[in-house]
DNA sequence: AGCCTTTGACCAGCG
DNA sequence: TCGCTGGTCAAAGGC
């Protein structure tokens, strides 16, 4: 039988804690990162099975020791791809390192596909030292909250990686009940099938580092899981564990596929371990089947079926919910644009009168120098430096840089310069080419994007100090077009 | 029987 | 060269 997988257990005296137990909750994950492995990235996907019948006693520690070989790291194989992910474990343990900020986070806008490609996985890997900003829950009810880290950071060389570029990593979160105190390991499952064969302790991590490959002989993918943090919420009674997925390798193959049927007597609830999230026919479920409570130990084909189909109920509903937080987030945009661009237009309003009202004495003083002698030149220059002051321009550069546009501007200007400047949507101030939008709400990872000019978006914090300068500036660059178009007939 | 996990040994890279 | 670290092997055993 081609996928299935019957996996399963652990020995009940050893503890494995690298692979939390899934139970009920499986799909979610598995879904969730299938689906951004089906994205776009040539790197693999992969997951581990999710064997699980009963929960198995698990101890806390053993972290065997592996060691090693070969082709570690061989990274022909394809980016590095690496996921986290968080599921309910019963061993508790709490979190000694875990990232709580991580999922506090307010939701950011951004496609799955985006997601992937773009995080590097240690970034997030020891969970420390991240910026929050980076990553954004996304949160599934009655399922969990899945955190993806934002493309931006990876854009960012600050945060210095070991894996390629393209790799990426996401923070899935559900919780479940407790189990007993024995936590099942259950590893994640993620469309593919695989195989454990090692496990080691990995200085400075709490958690041992478990290491998988395919289960097709033929592929060469590889993962590597390690949990990040194991939680007990003392309010929903629920334990939680995130776990830091590194997938390593392309597969060469599609994901098995689902063998509903399947299930051993032993009572093993494997259909859902293989099952490719998106092989299975979609059929919407009700909210029930995908209960994180129902037991997946007593698999049934029926079971499995609907397994597989609160899978697809999961990808459909995180895709919505990207969806609806994207909108929310264009939503913001469009309103902060439009209070920007009032503000904007106000300002640039009052700049052009004050503008207007010193060109205006300007005009009157040269009438009054023509009558008398004159020098153009330095006169032309004391003017500017008047109309500056009275624009309230004090950066020395934003006015330089006027002078720049000075001609560019000009020919907007005059004679109806009142209205091109204010036809100057806001919209069209040059800014980042940023695929994200700016917000009022730094889209994740905002905090450390810079927009071109320099200027630093503070998310809901007034106008952004480079699109500001840039206003000024075309104003004074206006103003001084508009001074020098009234001085020319000399 | 097949496939899985466990786990100590082994190996390569690095300082 | 030595010791440490991380990744893999492979025997053993479980389901
Ligand atoms: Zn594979």
């Amino acid at each position: 039988m081609p996928g299935l997988s019957v996996s399963t257990s652990t020995s009940s005296t050893s503890p494995t804690p690298v692979v939390a137990d899934c139970r009920s909750a499986e799909p979610s994950p598995a879904v969730a990162v299938k689906s951004l492995l089906s994205m776009g990235t040539p790197a693999s996907a992969g997951s581990a099975t999710c064997s699980s019948t009963s929960p198995r006693p698990q101890s806390t520690s053993a972290s065997s020791r592996l060691s090693s070989s070969e082709d570690a790291r061989t990274s022909d194989e394809g980016p590095d791809l690496s996921v986290v992910v968080a599921m309910p474990s019963s061993s508790l343990r709490a979190a000694q390192n875990s990232n709580a900020a991580l999922s506090q986070l307010p939701a950011a806008p951004m496609s799955m596909s985006r997601a992937v490609n773009m995080i590097s996985p240690m970034q997030f890997g020891a969970t420390m030292g991240i910026p929050s900003p980076l990553v954004s829950p996304m949160v599934s009810p009655g399922i969990g909250a899945m955190t993806l880290i934002s493309p931006l950071s990876l854009a960012t060389p600050a945060i210095p990686s070991p894996y390629p570029a393209d790799s990426s990593s996401v923070v899935h979160t559900h919780s479940m009940a407790e189990d007993d105190g024995k936590s099942t390991r259950r590893p994640l499952d993620d469309g593919y099938k695989w195989r454990k064969y090692g496990q080691k302790h990995v200085k400075g991590h709490a958690f041992p580092r478990a290491y998988y490959k395919c289960s097709n002989t033929e592929c060469k993918a590889k993962k590597q899981v390690e949990i990040l943090s194991k939680e007990f919420d003392e309010t929903t009674k629920q334990h939680v564990v995130k776990e830091h997925v590194l997938y390593r390798g392309k597969h060469s193959h599609s994901p098995p596929h689902s063998r509903s049927a399947h299930h051993s007597a032993t009572g093993h609830a494997s259909a859902l371990s293989s099952a490719s999230p998106f092989s299975v026919a979609g059929v919407h479920l009700s909210a029930s089947s995908m209960n994180p409570q129902m037991p997946m130990s007593s698999a049934l084909p029926a079971q499995a079926q609907q397994a597989a189909n609160a899978q697809v109920y999961y990808q459909q509903l995180q895709a919505q919910q990207a969806q609806q937080a994207q909108q929310a987030q264009q939503q913001a945009n469009m309103q902060y644009r439009m209070q920007q661009q009032q503000q904007q237009q106000l300002l640039q309003l009052q700049l052009l009168q004050q503008a207007q009202a010193q060109v205006q004495a300007q005009l009157q003083a040269q009438a009054q120098a023509r009558t008398q002698a004159h020098s153009p030149p330095q006169f032309q220059a004391q003017q500017h430096m008047q109309i500056q002051a009275g624009l309230g321009v004090q950066n020395q550069a934003a006015h330089a840089h006027a002078l720049q546009l000075h001609n560019h501007h000009q020919q907007h200007m005059h004679p109806n310069y009142n209205l091109s400047i204010m036809s100057q949507h806001p919209a069209s101030i040059p800014l980042p080419s940023n695929p994200l939008p700016s917000a009022p709400y730094p889209a994740v990872g905002a905090k450390r994007t810079l927009d071109q000019s320099g200027g630093v978006l503070m998310p809901g914090v007034g106008m952004p100090a480079a699109k500001r300068a840039h206003l000024l500036d075309s104003t004074a660059s206006a103003a001084y077009a508009m001074a020098s178009s009234l001085m020319a007939p000399q």
